[in-house]
DNA sequence: ATACTATATGCAGTATACTGCATATAGCAC
DNA sequence: GTGCTATATGCAGTATACTGCATATAGTAT
């Protein structure tokens, strides 16, 4: 690791960011299309301050970009690199959906037109 | 973690593997062309054994595979999938060259016409 | 057989990441 | 202001990964 140049241990970093199943999961949903925090803790199943946790390193590495709206903070993937990874590790994406026991406005259907 | 779809633990522990300062640079060394330990351990400055378990984990996750040839073993990328990862991150990949302080025929100059 | 070289493996200590829980902040409605 | 909802943060215990070192294997040459 002392003799690595700068490159590889950037990269390693970034690919890092990628190399956890909860991440993975959260950042193949966004690619669908913006969601809320709401959103992600429904498709996961898991408790918000654990969701919020994961986001918060990906919007420190600039892989995820937040968006406030009210109370709801949207969260959407920052560059075309992240999306050309995912697309080669996990193909091509999935349309977006609602989701059940997700309260945003995308999801109870005030907003989108077409599930 | 417990509710995720396996396409997303094994996307991750796959990402995982390129998530290392070390194996990123391995791999991005391999690239160039097939290579065997001892030019790595020239190219990375770091201790035989420790390539050698970097190279393990690769190897058993079927990232690279292993040729020997009498006493050296020289090591591949396996797929095309992995290379266009690291040229999604790292860009494009440099050309094959020898190894100063490498006594593998490829860096001594045994087998390659133009370096 | 011995000696030497290239590579592989096992293990142990340390560092880092993961994740659950309690709590804090911020915006909206009243 | 209070109360409620959505999201964020801090911390601690646990699990996992990293890495150094000693040693083992396997191939070649003599």
């Amino acid at each position: 690791m002392s003799k690595n140049p700068r490159a590889y241990i950037e990269g390693a970093a970034r690919f890092q960011l990628l190399a956890h199943p909860s991440r993975l999961y959260i950042l193949d949903e966004l690619r669908r299309g913006p969601a809320c925090v709401c959103h992600l803790q429904a498709v996961l199943g898991r408790p918000q301050a654990y969701i919020s946790q994961q986001l918060r390193l990906l919007r420190e590495a600039d892989v995820v970009v937040d968006e406030k709206d009210g109370l709801n903070v949207y969260y959407r993937i920052a560059d075309a690199h992240v999306v050309r990874l995912l697309e080669e590790m996990l193909g091509p994406a999935q349309p977006a959906r609602r989701v059940e026991g997700c309260p945003c406005p995308h999801c109870t259907g005030q907003e989108v037109c077409c599930s």
